[in-house]
DNA sequence: TGTAGCACGCTACAAATGTAGCACGCTACA
DNA sequence: TGTAGCGTGCTACATTTGTAGCGTGCTACA
């Protein structure tokens, strides 16, 4: 669903996913390249019309947020990437972020574990 | 880098990835809606202007592959989803990965155990 | 040796995308 | 009250995508 969207509207639903609600100037600010305010407002509104992300008034004029609720896009991309780099196993796609991993926080390693038990279990109980 | 590619083209080499080097007819068969054969190659030749797949002569005429190494592309891919949708962390990516796995193989988990292991000794080794 | 079937490349063209410019309205402040 | 600054929408336009059609060459088989 969101991979259908061209690269430039996707880089900023991605911005919008990836530090929240933002006005277009912000926008602006957080893109890579530098763009014009109307270039992006162009975007939003194509985007808007789609169905991706909705705008709400505000002090600083409208701020933009994704329509699409967090959770659900995230799920939609990971099982993108699972299918096409990893047969299908979404498994060996975790390990293979655990091997990318540079900074490794040994807290998000237990939680990690203890969800690797859960799965354990939940197949238990299945079974 | 392959964010940046339009939709069709970048289903395109995403099935490349999927399931290895394929001829214009295969690819015209995988995909979901059908396409004319004449449209696959045109994707393809913008693909290969681009730089991003590469094909070689066969006996069923030419079959293309991706040119960006898949553990590459992967890798793109992963940390592009990470640093949308999970502030940078690998690791709790990878947790929602195991929460969505519905059919748990016992071995990949092994694995993934083994992985998350490996990375404590490397976190203690660098410590 | 005709002709049917592929695979191919080229061209053409409609639709979508990416970008800039202009004119408007609403502050705020000299 | 003029004028500078911002946020907005609209329109226009170049480029890129997405798709189809045509002509060619190369088999294979009647």
């Amino acid at each position: 669903m969101l991979p259908q969207l061209p690269p430039r509207e996707r880089q900023i639903v991605d911005l919008l996913y990836q530090g929240g609600s933002r006005t277009v100037s912000e926008i602006c600010a957080a893109l890579p390249d530098p763009l014009t305010g109307s270039a992006v407002r162009a975007m939003l509104k194509r985007l808007e019309d789609k169905g991706f992300v909705c705008r709400e008034d505000s002090d600083r004029g409208y701020v933009y947020s994704p329509t699409v609720p967090d959770n659900q896009a995230r799920r939609t991309a990971l099982s993108q990437i699972v299918r096409t780099f990893f047969k299908g196993s979404p498994v060996s796609a975790a390990s293979a972020l655990v091997g990318m991993a540079e900074e490794l926080d040994t807290k998000e390693l237990d939680e990690l574990e203890a969800a690797i038990a859960r799965a354990r279990q939940a197949r238990e109980d299945g079974k």
